[in-house]
RNA sequence: GCGGCUAUAGCUUAGUGGUAAAGCCCCGGGUUGUGGUCCCGGUGACGAGGGUUCAAUUCCCUCUAGUCGCCCCA
């Protein structure tokens, strides 16, 4: 083992020496916060009786190109195929979790458990797209479904866990989008109304509404141009034209949900990128006063004919997922102040061969004992160790020397006052434990 | 898939048509067993390829990567 760096360079490399296009490493300064959301969220889940299932990161590009929708953009030009040797394209990375867990859901015979069935994974997804801010190929999510409900108070039930979820994260800052989409056959006839309404007008819009209007017409009421939003103001309404059952569930949910005091707004726009949804869509996102449209950091929505169109049997759900990343991104936007769990609280200074044997037997007992510590045993020098244990801001050094490990005793030094004194090695974890409150 | 911007040490930046400076970080030292300030020293970089030129990190082109935006999404 070289004790110093390389101080050439290696012969040239021919492989990239930079994570793939948009994927990440998550360093040790930002687990902090991947481990808040995620451990949070977690537990969080758990007290709401949802289940953890661990789910391939793959699947057959079948699937997803059933259940999320053939026509859809993720299918279209996100998808992350898997070439697969003498066969075509047969997987895919998943793009995200509810394709998989229907799937799950159907394959293990969930509807016979207990219902509603609740169940939760954590991990990663991939869509092959140009990275850009909140926009990543590798990104991770807690997806959550609810099978077995077709209650709205099931709708209310998920966007409530979540908006209690996040309140308790810190975050406030948000406000939840919230839309329904009927029943496709609803749907279908609105958006030939919507259709008609923009081809009247067909003058007043920009380039890519003309776009929208035969590939994605919902979107057209999306638009942020202005000639664009006068006609989105004028068209017709899909809650206007949905079934009276429709609009009694939508009802319902906008409601109770004001009676939770969930801070929502019902935005008609809203669609969704997924062919599944039906009923209610909802997603949060941040209150920023510009720009920033799409920081939406949590999405769901109810899709009640999806078990079904995958071979099970009809089977109404609710399902949300969360971008990890996004609420990261929050945290940080909001300032909230995590409390570090990691940090060291003592610090194993040596002099000697002997003392450093001493030290790694210490160092067993210290971690048998639960105690955080650093060392740095492979330097010599009092001066450098201690300038080690002042930066790493640990409570106090254990000093250890010939003279110590002759006496079995070790130097207890107090870092911040510089006080130190001598204690016996017997009594040395009990000592630490007394002195950090640990026990 | 399309467009804008960027590309100098691990990080943040400076700079020049003749191969480059600083701060932070890292390593060593400031008399031989003691930190936080300070002082001294050290390692370490012009994304790749091509062109113009006596000479390019500097000018031009291409590529690559990053970043932001469009589309769309978590």
């Amino acid at each position: 083992m070289p004790d110093k760096e390389t101080t050439k360079k290696g012969p040239t490399v021919s492989f990239p020496l930079s994570s793939p296009r948009g994927t990440q490493d998550i360093l040790p300064q930002e687990q902090k916060y991947w481990e808040y959301v995620t451990e949070t969220a977690e537990l969080f889940l758990r007290g709401w009786h949802f289940q953890p299932i661990e789910l391939p990161i793959f699947e057959e590009l079948a699937l997803f190109q059933r259940a999320v929708g053939g026509d859809t953009d993720i299918v279209q030009k996100e998808m992350f195929e898997l070439k697969v040797r003498g066969k075509g394209a047969h997987y895919a990375l998943r793009p995200e979790g509810t394709a998989s867990m229907v799937r799950a859901y159907i394959e293990h015979g969930m509807r016979s458990w207990p219902r509603p069935v609740k169940v939760f994974t954590i991990g990663p997804f991939f869509r092959y797209e140009r990275p850009q801010a909140g926009r990543l190929r590798q990104f991770h999510q807690v997806d959550m479904e609810v099978f077995g409900s077709a209650a709205p108070i099931t709708d209310v039930e998920v966007i409530y866990i979540l908006h209690l979820l996040f309140r308790q994260l810190g975050l406030e800052d948000y406000v939840v989008h919230l839309n329904t989409l009927g029943v496709p056959k609803e749907r279908k006839e609105y958006i030939k109304l919507l259709k008609d309404h923009y081809r009247r007008n067909k003058t007043k819009m920009c380039r890519d509404c003309k776009v929208r209007l035969t590939t994605n017409p919902l979107r057209l009421l999306d638009c942020k141009e202005e000639k664009c939003q006068q006609l989105a103001n004028t068209a017709p309404r899909l809650l206007d034209h949905i079934s009276e059952e429709s609009k009694k569930h939508f009802d319902y949910v906008m409601n109770t949900l004001e009676q939770l005091q969930v801070p929502f707004q019902v935005t008609p726009g809203l669609v969704r990128g997924l062919d599944y949804y039906t009923h209610t869509v909802f997603e949060f996102v941040p209150k920023v006063v510009d720009g920033q449209a799409h920081a939406t950091f949590a999405s769901g929505g109810r899709y009640d004919l999806l078990v079904k169109e995958l071979g099970g049997r009809e089977t109404s759900a609710v399902g949300a997922a969360i971008g990890i990343e996004r609420v990261v991104e929050r945290i940080k936007e909001e300032g909230i102040e995590l409390t570090v769990t990691d940090q060291p609280r003592i610090y194993i200074a040596q002099l000697g061969d002997q003392a450093k044997v001493v030290a790694l037997q210490i160092m067993k007992e210290l971690r048998e004992a639960d105690i955080p510590f650093a060392e740095s045993i492979d330097r010599d020098g009092m001066q450098a160790q201690l300038k080690m244990a002042d930066r790493l801001k640990v409570d106090w050094a254990l000093i250890l020397g010939q003279k110590e490990v002759i006496d079995s005793t070790v130097i207890l030094r107090n870092m911040e006052s510089g006080m130190q004194e001598v204690v016996d090695r017997e009594k040395l974890v009990s000592e630490l434990q007394r002195r950090l409150n640990l026990i």
